[in-house]
RNA sequence: UGGGGGAUCGUCUAAAGGCAGGACGGCAGACUCUGAAUCUGCCUAUCUAGGUUCGAAUCCUAGUCCCCCAGCCA
């Protein structure tokens, strides 16, 4: 796997956390997939993530089994997940590891929950629990169980543990807050009762801990730095901190960051319908070719290089997304078209034969393997006066731009000689079972003396030495963009997502060992399947046609995605409406618009900050400090209401008197905009005097002859945008302004522009 | 409806407040012993409305739309 230095937002998070020598700077990832399924395509971008990651930043990650619920895994499954592992390029650290490894950690720490008062044993049934959490609308209600005393819950516990009770008859759950607005935070389940045999613990556990407690303390006990996964347990992270802060502590502390799973057209990711494929019998196993599965994927013939080139392709981001099969295809492409030898094969075969060669003359022609490196070497191949082409390569009667053979029309044989057609044989119903072709013996290896040049080259094999195999020829699965969009999704079915055919290959490739793949010349790439071919027969799939500018598969000109609609016009907002509706409230509250009137401010601006009476109040008694007005409600509510971020603005180090006393700097010039904002982040840290903070950062003092000099160095440093705005390209004031700028930061910019402007002239 | 997230070309993604960039795709051309590959060029975007700023995808305000959460699954 290769290490890539694209950036994201978690490359971002591990960068600061780096910077501030977190965990010691080490990065510990995981990749802990549950064994009860295959891996899908959509686990290789969570393999080529924490993988990577680890690589990039020489950390190290795990592979994990999170078996926790003994009911629906399985060790196939486990087998199946290290292989397809592998198979990537995931070099896992140490050994694979395994949750059910931990259950007598997790569970020590259930029974300190419980000693601490944090966990209880609640006997209500599913039903009564699940009535019990309320919904979206309701808080939820207590159990009657949860003020059990520590002894008793103690007790309970470990009865559970020791098998006395049945299935469901007692639960265990976190204490925390049945009203919490998080539902998933009201008094979680912790462990449920499952007499079942585990794949690993055999019989015993009796009780098996919830993934909410389970995974967290996975990653704290194996000292994960960064547990990377989708974007659907971003509910789930408060509970994660939780756990983790309530049985630690540990270094290093575990964070949870999620991102967008892969989501592909014309497929389906979920398990559970990947294993309703398989069930109801709609493909051949977990490892069809046509299947999204790893194992699917490697058998058609795709390398684990395309895959991880997808991955690399689409990035890591934080919203949903369905990614266009087409980049899947292009990646395939891309990697197969370097890998591939070039072959000879016919799938629907049209006799030809030539009329002037001899009946018994075999010529063996050397072909290289790749026409544009003969050096790579050569085969022999067979040619002979009956020869068979592609059916589709022949039209009797044209269309335009047609270049392939036709009445008449010469074309080139790939690697051998020109032919010209001179007739055509047909079968009672007037079809053409035949064409009679006249060969140019001067064109040999595919050169006339004359220099003229066919307009077209055919693929062909000879009839007799052609070995017949079995092709599978694959197409996607589904017929729309978005099979589980709406509805059942298998009657999106494609039904010609297989098509079986006789092709006649070259003769070199009846050797084909199992796995090996090869270009099929103007065909599309082929793959000898590993499990149906047999000595001397290879079974050949289909991995992936070439891209086809001629002829336009129906499916990719006419299907248009399927997609939710996302709505981009959206309704015509009430915003002037409510700048009307501020100003009014502050000229209905005579004390308001006395404010407003007295210090000259807008009145819809003073109304939308008076929507918060401690705002109002801050600049009431930062303009008795002497804040200019308008200056200081704009710096309030545009930046430093936006530093708050939902906290009230006590919590600030700052008071009205020191606002006042910043605003005065930018009032009074001796602070510029943009230093004023450089100003405002570690000073609304800090709090006290905003002037010792800007003479720290150094950003006052900006004279005029540094800017003077900071012009003139752009000037000369950007010749080209200085002549092009001389020339009229007004805009590019604005790349040498922010170029001017970056030079002599937190400058004033309207002086920055008018000494940029004095010096072009 | 409560909570948690998200919104940039058709698609996927970049852009410390400074020329909205790349890739896929599409279109056109060059080249070609694969109508492939390769090469060239072109095409198309900041959810809406206000505000702040010399300058906003980015900061502020209000809205719109989309996704996730009410399993003793993970």
């Amino acid at each position: 796997m290769d290490v890539r230095a694209r950036s994201h937002f978690l490359t971002d998070i591990i960068d600061a956390d780096r910077a501030a020598s977190r965990h010691g700077g080490l990065v510990r990832t995981r990749f802990p997939p549950e064994p009860n399924g295959y891996l899908h395509i959509g686990h290789s971008k969570a393999i080529a993530l924490n993988f990577g990651l680890a690589r990039q930043y020489q950390g190290a990650c795990n592979l994990r089994m999170d078996d926790t619920n003994p009911v629906t895994e399985d060790v196939d499954y486990v087998q199946s997940i290290e292989r397809d592992v592998a198979w990537l390029g995931g070099r896992w650290d140490g050994e694979v590891r395994f949750a059910s490894d931990y259950f007598p950690e997790m569970y020590a720490l259930a029974e300190r929950l419980v000693r601490e008062g944090k966990a209880y044993v609640d006997s209500q049934t599913v039903e009564e629990i699940r009535a019990g959490r309320g919904d979206f609308n309701r808080p939820g209600t207590d159990s009657p169980f949860r003020n059990r005393s520590v002894d008793e819950n103690l007790d309970l516990l470990r009865r559970m543990r020791a098998g006395d009770f049945a299935d469901g008859a007692h639960v265990l759950r976190a204490r925390i807050d049945m009203a919490h607005p998080n539902v998933l935070m009201r008094d979680p389940l912790l462990y449920r009762i499952r007499h079942a045999h585990h794949h690993r613990s055999g019989d015993a556990w009796p009780i098996y801990p919830m993934y909410d407690y389970a995974h967290p303390l996975e990653d704290a006990i194996e000292g994960i730095t960064h547990s990377i996964c989708t974007l659907e347990f971003e509910t789930n992270r408060e509970l994660y901190d939780w756990v983790v802060d309530h049985t630690g502590p540990w270094d290093p502390r575990p964070r949870q960051y999620e991102f967008a799973r892969l989501a592909l057209g014309y497929t389906v990711m979920s398990k559970r319908k990947l294993l309703q494929l398989v069930k109801d019998g709609h493909v051949e196993g977990w490892d069809d070719p046509r299947m999204p599965t790893l194992a699917g994927i490697r058998r058609r013939g795709v390398p684990a290089e395309a895959l991880l080139e997808l991955a690399e392709m689409v990035g890591v981001a934080k919203h949903n997304s369905l990614v266009d099969i087409g980049k899947l295809e292009f990646c395939i492409r891309g990697d197969l078209e370097r890998r591939c030898k070039r072959a000879l094969a016919v799938l629907d075969p049209l006799p030809l034969t030539l009329t002037n060669w001899p009946d018994d003359l075999v010529d063996s022609l050397s072909i290289p393997w790749w026409p544009n490196d003969a050096a790579a070497g050569s085969r022999e191949v067979p040619f002979r006066k009956q020869l068979l082409i592609e059916r589709d390569d022949f039209a009797e009667s044209p269309p335009d731009g047609w270049k392939r053979l036709a009445p008449g029309r010469e074309v080139r044989l790939f690697g051998a000689y020109f032919v010209r057609c001179d007739g055509v044989e047909r079968g009672a119903q007037g079809e053409v079972t035949g064409l009679r072709c006249t060969v140019d013996l001067h064109s040999r290896g595919g050169a006339a003396p004359d220099g003229r040049h066919p307009s077209a080259t055919l693929h062909w094999v000879d009839a007799r030495a052609a070995v017949p195999c079995e092709a599978r020829l694959y197409d996607r699965l589904f017929s729309v963009e978005q099979p589980d969009a709406e509805g059942d999704f298998i009657r999106h079915l494609n039904p010609n997502s297989l098509t079986t055919a006789t092709a006649h290959v070259e003769p070199a490739l009846a050797r084909a060992q199992p796995g090996d793949r090869y270009q099929f010349m103007r065909l599309g790439f082929f793959v000898a399947d590993t499990v149906t071919s047999t000595p001397g027969a290879p079974v050949w799939n289909r991995t992936i046609t070439l891209r086809d500018t001629w002829t336009r598969p129906a499916d990719r000109a006419t299907s248009q995605p399927a997609r939710a609609d996302r709505s981009k016009s959206g309704q015509v907002t009430a915003a002037a409406d409510l700048e009307a509706a501020f100003a009014a409230a502050v000229d209905a509250d005579g004390e308001l618009r006395a404010l407003a009137e007295g210090h000259g401010l807008s009145k819809a601006a003073l109304g939308r900050l008076a929507s918060d009476p401690e705002r109002l109040q801050f600049l009431r008694d930062a303009l008795q400090a002497g804040a200019p007005a308008e200056l200081g409600l704009r710096w309030l509510q545009n930046e430093v209401a936006g530093a708050l971020a939902g906290r009230p603005l006590r919590q600030l180090p700052i008071d009205p008197a020191g606002f006042a006393a910043f605003v005065r700097l930018v009032a009074d010039g001796k602070l510029a905009h943009a230093a004023a904002k450089q100003v405002l982040g570690p000073w609304l840290a800090r709090g006290g005097d905003a002037a010792r903070v800007a003479a720290e950062l150094g950003l006052f003092g900006v004279g005029a002859s540094t800017i003077d000099v900071a012009v003139a160095d752009v000037l000369a440093e950007m010749p080209n945008e200085l002549s092009r705005l001389r020339a009229g390209e007004t805009k590019l004031v604005g790349a040498l302004l922010g170029a001017a700028l970056r030079k002599v930061k937190g400058a004033d910019a309207a002086q920055v522009r008018a000494a940029l402007l004095r010096a072009v002239g």
